[in-house]
RNA sequence: GCGGGUGUAGCUCAGUUGGUUAGAGCAUCUGGUUGUGGUCCAGAGGGUCGUCGGUUCGAAUCCGAUCACUCGCCCCA
């Protein structure tokens, strides 16, 4: 029995589950299209270089989280995120001669995590990317388009966009600094946490919950004051933007995502509804990336959003189709059964015909596969040509002859 | 990786201070109804009580370990 559990961390999806996973996908992915996105589906494993280079060797996602393994020498990795192979898969196929490429995706990433509501080691993300464009205009239309998807999936309301700037390379860089000199003579009085932080990312100090952390990020220099002319303009126009489009959002100083690559806009879209796991879609711009992995100098921004995430908050589940029952009764009518139920599909109509059974225990069928309507061919209609129709909601039932089947039955679409 | 909570039928849950063959509702199946589903009635199947070990004359119940789920931390979608 234990050997037959799904592997720790991992969901098979099925029925409703699918229904709300599969609504996420399709309609992030119809929205996209009207802004010019078009899918690409990338390897879910890349050589691991892909990402150390790009997600920063630092990071927990690389150091702790990412599903390696070698095979014939090659290092290899489950991919943790999706960025990184679009990146990788942009220069590959040389499409940097076709700049701006958007592109958008949805499928499974990988990380070695405690699994929580929320949080799995396989999980499912879409996203976007937005390749070549290093104005702020694209970042607008990135968030733009983001929002646009929250209220296809009735999250309007449910969900804060919370924004930030990290500035370009340089204010980033200086900002860094300035805050790891203010906090190196207070070490002692950071938390365990934070101490490691210090080293490793110290920009995210400033999102501690630790009480002893707040105080002291009080009193720390702020991002705003070490932001060039360039990057605060950047910044306001991203604003502007936003506002232009009727996007309401809140500007947290402290918002940093955690991934090296990013600069200039970091943004997450957060709900309450959700326990510790409140970012739902999350993303911001990453101009240096692509270099990073080795290609050409390319500016680019995105985000992606957790499937599971969006689906649980996802507010209208749709419902499988309500199929047509055929039901034969005696032998002679199966081979009719059989012959109707391969035209009404054809025709576009969902059919549930039973392999075997008699009349009761079709029709029961046709009530647990919630049919709204069956088609009952017996001895007595089919002497006429004809079936009997019977709306399965109302009871109600009438005599249609065989070749008039298909359009009555357009009344039940 | 760290800390808290929970594991009894397919699902939701009872199960007394440790005491015979471990229960209910829903779901499933059969029959009442051989040409009519839902409602109703009668009946049936389904459990190594997460797993392993310990205490005991006796463990679903007490203890330990382990696994899974879950909540929080870390981190993140």
């Amino acid at each position: 029995m234990a050997s037959l559990q799904p592997v720790r961390g991992t969901h098979d999806l099925l029925f409703e589950d699918m229904r709300r996973h599969h609504a996420v996908i399709e309609r992030a992915k119809g929205i996209a299209g009207l802004y010019g996105f078009e899918e690409v589906i990338t390897p879910i494993f890349e050589f691991t270089e892909v990402f150390t280079r790009t997600i920063g060797e630092t990071s927990d996602i690389v150091s702790k989280e990412m599903y390696a393994f070698e095979r014939s020498g090659d290092q290899l990795c489950l991919r943790p995120e999706g960025t990184a192979g679009v990146c990788r898969a942009f220069v590959s196929n040389g499409l940097q001669q076709q700049v701006p490429f958007k592109a958008f995706y949805a499928g499974p990433m990988f990380r070695y995590e405690r699994p929580q509501k929320g949080r799995q080691r396989q999980f499912h993300q879409i996203g976007v990317e937005l390749i070549g464009a290093d104005t702020p205009k694209a970042d607008v239309e990135v968030l733009v388009l983001a929002s646009h998807i929250l209220d296809a999936l009735g999250l309007k309301g449910q969900v804060t966009l919370e924004l930030n700037t990290l500035g370009d390379t340089a204010s980033r860089a200086a900002y860094r600094d300035r805050l790891v000199e203010f906090l190196t003579p207070y070490r002692n009085d950071l938390s365990d946490d934070s101490k490691v932080r210090l080293d490793k990312n110290p920009l995210r100090i400033l999102d501690s919950k630790d009480e002893g952390d707040r105080r002291l990020i009080a009193e720390a220099p702020k991002m705003e004051e070490s932001l060039n002319a360039e990057s605060r303009a950047f910044f306001e126009t991203v604003q502007a933007g936003l506002t232009a489009h009727g996007i309401s959002y809140v500007v947290n100083p402290k918002l940093v995502r955690g991934l090296d690559y990013y600069c200039h806009t970091a943004f997450e879209f957060v709900t309450t509804a959700l326990g510790a796991q409140g970012t739902v879609l999350a993303g911001g711009r990453y101009d240096g990336l692509i270099e990073a992995m080795g290609g050409p100098s390319t500016p680019g921004v995105g985000w992606a959003g957790g499937i599971e995430r969006l689906a649980l908050l996802l507010a209208d589940v749709p419902g499988k189709a309500r199929p047509i029952a055929v039901i034969p009764m005696g032998d002679a009518a199966e081979g009719e059964a059989d012959a109707i139920t391969g035209r009404l599909r054809r025709a576009g109509y969902a059919v549930d015909l039973a392999y075997s059974g008699n009349m009761k225990k079709r029709m029961k069928r046709a009530n647990t596969v919630n049919a709204r309507v069956a088609v009952i061919l017996g001895e007595d209609e089919l002497k006429q040509g004809a079936a009997a129709v019977r709306d399965l909601d109302s009871g109600e039932q009438v005599l249609v002859p065989l070749a008039a089947l298909e359009t009555d039955l357009a009344r039940f679409r």
